[in-house]
RNA sequence: GGGCGAGUACCCAAGUGGACAAAGGGGGCAGACUGUAAAUCUGCUGGCGUACGCCUUCACAGGUUCGAAUCCUGUCUCGCCCA
């Protein structure tokens, strides 16, 4: 019998659970229910929180239903695991809207529809309105503040010179596991998925749930946890920093463009995880594509199929199909052939800036004077730089040499009349268009 | 509430009156090599200016001094110990 365990453990996303020889058998009936939460700190989510998403998914594709838990009320107290200072308090309208937000994801990867659809509960609603004393007498009393100061995320920084931990931030875990009970409760809510950091979270929530309910003794289980291991790149580092920022799933944070290149820039030594973690595809297929991958690496078999299909999950299929004309036409070589098409294919994926064509006439437009306006340098003194290196090309041909910091673009770089392509180093595209 | 210690750039971390825009490492960007890889080597890395330069930074606010990251006073934050 295999069970959403099998695939998430083959696809190295299952770290630990807890009640490891009965959790099987409980999974092997269909609509159990399992949530997950997040923090409503934004208005979206990043290529690191999808892994959570994707054991909801796992989860859901498994016959099991997923509950999406936003943070509101929660989230303005901050998990003291967290290495980030104590958190900004949000209101409740910057909550609701990074709720409404973070929906649009949960959507494209979930389903919500079907028998066992997906909802999304928002812990502000249960946690808001309850009283301190109540907490104290209802929640608190079966906490044992021995145990939780053994609890890992706690020690860490009570032993932390430079970091302490505030009171608001121990409370964390009391609410935390109240949000286990209250959905044990009211939605028959079993299961917690979430990142290993949380186990110590889950555990105080089964721990809750199983005091609460002491006295029914009704042979049922009160809770269970499954836990993925903290996602890293095969050097260790965390997926999607990039100096420029996180790799967002929303185009209105990271263009369809920036993620599909993103993914297809993965380091041969994370393919392998990538694909596991980042494709829904099975284990006979992803061992399919690391044969091609293994036997002609530069055909990037492996990264390219990473690369579609988070960006058809997240963009649509018709994202996936522009932007891969888009960088055929950029990476491929003969830049100056683009067809008039394709290069509209450019501009709506590649960053862009509009400008007067009058400066095209006479000595023409400066490129230390034009960088500093596109996505490709901050300053004149870093343009210079750049083209200095020889790190500018013009429609692909490098500027290079003496005269480098000279260059002027002119009508003849014009590309079917009204545009110019720019590039620094070897991917950092950048469209101007002369109106 | 008392005593001691700490706060330096994106991060870690040197620097304890002038040679400090501030060592070193990491990270990032760029060049060579490549597969729009990895590893390696090289350059850049507070901002602005084509050089000489100017401006803003060493927790915050004042002060001493020709001159302060460095000394003094106060404030804030964090840690350790005591109450």
């Amino acid at each position: 019998m295999t069970t959403v365990l099998d695939e998430l453990a083959w696809r190295g996303l299952l770290h630990q659970t807890t009640a490891d020889e009965a959790l099987p058998e409980f999974l092997a009936t269909p609509g159990r229910v399992a949530y997950c939460g997040f923090d409503p700190t934004a208005d979206s989510l990043t290529i690191g929180n999808y892994i959570a998403i994707s054991l909801l998914a796992h989860w859901q594709r498994a016959g099991h239903t997923p509950i999406v838990l936003v943070g509101g009320g929660t989230g303005l107290i901050g998990d003291p695991s967290g290495k980030d200072a104590e958190r900004q308090l949000l209101t409740r309208d910057q909550v609701d809207a990074n709720i409404a937000g973070q929906r649009r994801i949960f959507e494209r990867v979930l389903d919500f529809d079907g028998p066992n659809a997906a909802v999304v509960v928002n812990n502000a609603d249960w946690l808001c309105d309850l009283g301190y004393i109540d907490v104290l007498r209802d929640v608190g009393k079966h906490f044992s503040v021995n145990a939780m100061i053994q609890k890992e995320s706690v020690k860490e920084r009570l032993h932390n010179r430079e970091q302490g931990i505030s009171y608001t931030e121990f409370s964390y875990m009391l609410l935390q596991a109240y949000d286990f009970l209250h959905l044990r409760r009211t939605m028959d809510c079993t299961v917690q998925l979430a990142g290993s950091d949380q186990y110590g979270n889950i555990v105080s929530g089964i721990d809750l749930i199983r005091r609460d309910m002491q006295g029914t003794d009704d042979g049922q289980p009160r809770g269970y946890g499954i836990t993925s291991p903290l996602v890293t790149k095969a050097d260790g580092g965390k997926i999607g920093k990039t100096e420029s920022g996180a790799i967002w799933l929303t185009a209105d944070r990271t263009s369809p463009w920036a993620m599909y290149q993103f993914f297809l820039n993965t380091a041969d030594d994370d393919t392998a995880n990538f694909l596991r973690w980042y494709t829904f595809r099975d284990q006979a297929a992803i061992e399919a594509i690391e044969a091609d991958h293994a036997a002609a690496p530069h055909q990037r078999a492996a990264q390219r199929a990473i690369a579609r299909d988070m960006t058809a999950l997240m963009h649509g299929d018709g994202a996936v199909a522009s932007v891969e004309r888009a960088a055929e036409a950029l990476f491929g070589g003969d830049v100056r052939g683009i067809d008039a098409d394709m290069l509209d294919d450019v501009f709506a994926d590649v960053p862009a800036s509009t400008h007067a064509s009058a400066l095209l006439d006479g000595d023409g437009a400066s490129l230390v004077e034009l960088l500093p306006d596109t996505s490709l340098a901050g300053s004149k003194r870093e343009a210079r730089e750049f083209l200095r290196n020889g790190s500018i090309a013009v429609n692909g041909e490098k500027v290079q040499g003496d005269q480098a910091e000279a260059r002027a673009l002119t009508r003849d770089d014009l590309l079917h009349g009204g545009t110019i392509l720019l590039k620094r180093g070897k991917k950092a595209w950048h469209a101007t268009r002369w109106g």
